[in-house]
DNA sequence: ATATTCCGTAACAAATATTGTTACGCTAAA
DNA sequence: TTTAGCGTAACAATATTTGTTACGGAATAT
């Protein structure tokens, strides 16, 4: 299956609005994300649901971030876009009353719960403004042209 | 996408070959994963490849273990499965030159090895035997038969 | 020898989840 | 009234595991 990429894309987005301070249509983050509005739009929605954003409509609208980057964590970011577990163990079910298989299937959930933990743990210490200081400590290291590659406008 | 399901299927398969200390065909295995011969030749390949089964074709063929539970690891069959790592988060690669782009997927690198790191060393002490142990142990508190599709009563 | 019982592999269909795309409706500001 | 936005439904494209069919080859029993 194809790899999610929900969570990074809207780390990039949301550090990108929280340095630029302003709102961001879903047309300008799509160009961002190489994609289009519609994606932008059914991606963000999550968030807002989860008061991160906040989204206007009509003429002059677009996206707010409502908290600051440095009061949002990686972990509420991807528990907004996934109530379930980041990790989860592929288990079977072929035979579920056969003992082999539960003790198989226990040993990787617990397994995988401790990894969850951990996975977690980075995450919840993980604020965006933390990750928005190492993009700016990084740009500064580079030739000035640190934006991404602006395509001219068409109209 | 569908879940990977190829570990616990050949821990199960693993552990009772071991436990029954014998040759199983891949239509007997296949019963045990309510699948067919095919899917356990392909998925067991791996594992022969490694070393730690052994085939045969030809009348009274079958599969063998060529190692004891006490000296396998989960993490052995995992590696025989997949070389690469067992968890890796979705990056982006929309515009590969963005500082926050980068930033973003390395923080998400940097926690996802974490985990990784976690959950490596949970299977690599995590021996067949003790995951055997534990199936034995749970068969002897229930009531003799072990097979059939029977449900503990939920309160 | 010949039939039977095995594995090995290629090729293709099915199921599933994310992503991309088109189309249309609604709202607010110019 | 027009225009710039978001909201959503519906469907195609893509990728991965799993299931299935159809072979061919090898070892053993008869």
């Amino acid at each position: 299956m194809k790899q999610d990429s929900r969570l990074v894309r809207m780390l990039h987005v949301l550090i990108h609005i929280g340095l630029l301070g302003g709102r961001e249509t879903s047309e300008t983050i799509a160009r961002m994300l190489n994609t289009n509005p519609v994606v932008v739009r059914r991606t963000m929605s999550a968030l807002r649901r989860k008061g991160i954003v906040g989204s206007e409509g009509g003429r002059g609208g677009g996206w707010v971030l409502l908290r600051p980057l440095t009061e949002l964590t990686v972990l509420d970011v991807q528990t907004a876009l996934r109530e379930d577990k980041v990790l989860s163990a592929g288990l079977s079910s072929d035979h579920p009353a056969c003992p082999v298989e539960r003790a198989a299937n226990a040993a990787l959930v617990e397994a995988f719960a401790r990894a969850e933990e951990t996975l977690i743990g980075e995450f919840g210490r993980l604020k965006l403004s933390i990750i928005a200081d190492a993009a700016l400590a990084d740009a500064k290291k580079l030739p000035a042209r640190a934006e991404p590659p602006r395509q001219e406008p068409i109209r």
